[in-house]
DNA sequence: ATAGAGGTGTAGAGCGCTCTACTAATCGGT
DNA sequence: ACCGATTAGTAGAGCGCTCTACACCTCTAT
């Protein structure tokens, strides 16, 4: 900078100011000092900006897994929201595990992030209020209405819901729900069918398995071999649903003639041809530049948390 | 950091010996000083630490694509080893395009980060070139010759190879591959499939596509309405594979049955029950943990480029 | 002619660390 | 009792920026 400063024939505070595009500087300075920077090969230093100035204009995103393409699709329109804003975007993966992810939210906190944002989250509302004091913090997908901090999640209810009407509709009594265990969103879409298939009268049939497609494959036979196999499957994910379809398309059980079955997410694997599935869409990059707006309004001084909660819709498919 | 050396009775420079876990501290001071932090609830500012030791201990890695499965577990073994090696991530996409790409090392540049990982550069060696001879750098999945950069690749021309001979093996003889512009690997993928083709005697179909689905729909729809469509599509990826899936079964025609479908990549899409592609696969994680030992070995001094390139293997499906 | 306003530019003290060079204390070994 | 080597700790000058306070110049209105 002092060289630059220098060779322009200006004062190093004045090759700052052009640096961050101040309406300050006259005309003909900018083209002196703009000059003087192409031809050394001047380019500011972020990180000492970021010391100088308090501001790192970086946030923080914590994903429980990047292997997740919900995450991915999430941090996919938060990283556009933040671009938008200026933000750089840092990511580290929780690796599933609840050490994994506070070991990543530590390193944010030593760097000092301008934000953080939570992809879901293994970790107690406690915990995330513990650092949220020092940093806004925003979590993504697992609802709370902690004073603290701020939440963007998917309206599992509704969502269920829809679900369970959808199959009722159609006819179907004996429905069947495949859940995810503790996985995120899982016991919401459980206990929010269970209620929906106890206010229709009907027997809420649950089986245990988990977001992926073995876990759905699995689960598939054991439905398949009870006495009176469902007549519709609800799996917790399209994963999951994706193993359902390979299980019923092993034993020769066509879908939807003999079985129903419906999703959840509608993830990029849903809308392939051969998959065709019905599911409940989640707009995963919007949650992603919800998540950033809220970030933003913090930074811009708001002090009280939001809880943003988003309505889901069906997405009829074969 | 004068906080803490003042509670602890010792200087500032004993705070920081303490907090880069230096041999040359005693215990008794280590233990004062580590008390007084933790009562301040002091935590070392990674950014200042940056500034002066010169050292960021970031990685940047920029993805041609958030999107594609193949570059986020790319990445997600990347990670693991940066973690290992005390690194920071930070992920930038390039949104498929040129320009994106080169603002977002642009980023890196600026925020100097020790190295640079290119996961599916579409910039030409040149320009790489141009910002690897002042950063370390990185790039996966394109191969190149260059003696500044080092780089990871699979081969291309021997995966292509891989797919022409299953294809002829069943007997196809219209085969057609749709490429994927100067996507990472599109023009390699291309060319062995036409030196493939021609080698066997047979006329190599190329339409022009991209890596994702509606390219993949797009150059079906084109293929499909020529006067003998082929019998055989390769699509440059997996996404683009689904792409055909989609198209073809919008048109009725069944898959294997009417046409065979060839991916590439292997990545979670093609595993899926009721998809069930055949595709060449490339192990992703061992992609990104080989891209980030290479990263390792020049900051450890090494000058000469590397060029590594993995061997892939046809993973047959239906 | 003069004061005030607005537009440009500068000096210099930080931001929170690390690093080099140095001092002081301790330790065998003669 | 003295020496050099080793160990433990310190002072203070950076690292590359921003930011506050202030100086200077040119207008315009009185």
């Amino acid at each position: 900078m002092d060289d630059v400063a220098a060779k322009a024939g200006v004062s190093r505070a004045l090759v700052s100011l052009v640096m961050r595009d101040s309406p300050r500087v006259s005309d003909r300075s900018r083209e002196k000092v703009l000059a003087a920077a192409s031809e050394l090969g001047y380019r500011p230093n972020l990180w000492a900006r970021s010391l100088a100035s308090g501001q790192t204009h970086t946030v923080g995103v914590m994903l429980d897994d990047l292997h997740n393409p919900y995450f991915t699709e999430m941090t996919e329109g938060l990283a556009e929201a933040a671009a938008a804003a200026g933000m750089q975007v840092l990511v580290n993966s929780g690796w599933q595990r609840e050490s994994g992810q506070a070991k990543a939210i530590e390193s944010f906190l030593n760097l000092r992030t301008d934000g953080i944002v939570l992809g879901g989250p293994r970790l107690s509302a406690d915990v995330i209020e513990g650092f949220a004091s020092q940093v806004p913090t925003v979590s993504v997908s697992i609802y709370s209405r902690s004073d603290h901090f701020d939440t963007v999640s998917n309206d599992e209810i509704h969502g269920a819901n829809l679900i369970v009407d959808h199959l009722v509709d159609l006819g179907h009594e004996r429905i069947a729900h495949i859940d995810a265990g503790l996985a995120a969103g899982g016991p919401e879409r459980r206990s929010a069918f269970i209620d929906a298939m106890m206010r229709y009268g009907l027997a809420p049939i649950v089986v245990e398995g988990d977001f992926n497609d073995d876990a759905g494959q699995a689960a598939t036979a054991q439905l398949m071999s009870l006495r009176t196999p469902p007549t519709a499957i609800f799996a917790g994910n399209d994963l999951a649903a994706t193993g359902v379809l390979t299980h019923l398309n092993n034993i020769g059980a066509s879908v939807p003639g003999d079985v129903s079955v419906v999703g959840y997410d509608d993830t990029l694997l849903a809308g392939i041809g051969p998959v065709s599935l019905t599911t409940v869409h989640q707009p995963r990059q919007q949650l992603g530049r919800f998540a950033m707006e809220l970030l933003l309004e913090r930074l811009a001084g708001r002090s009280d948390a939001r809880h943003e909660l988003i309505e889901p819709r069906l997405v009829i498919r074969s």
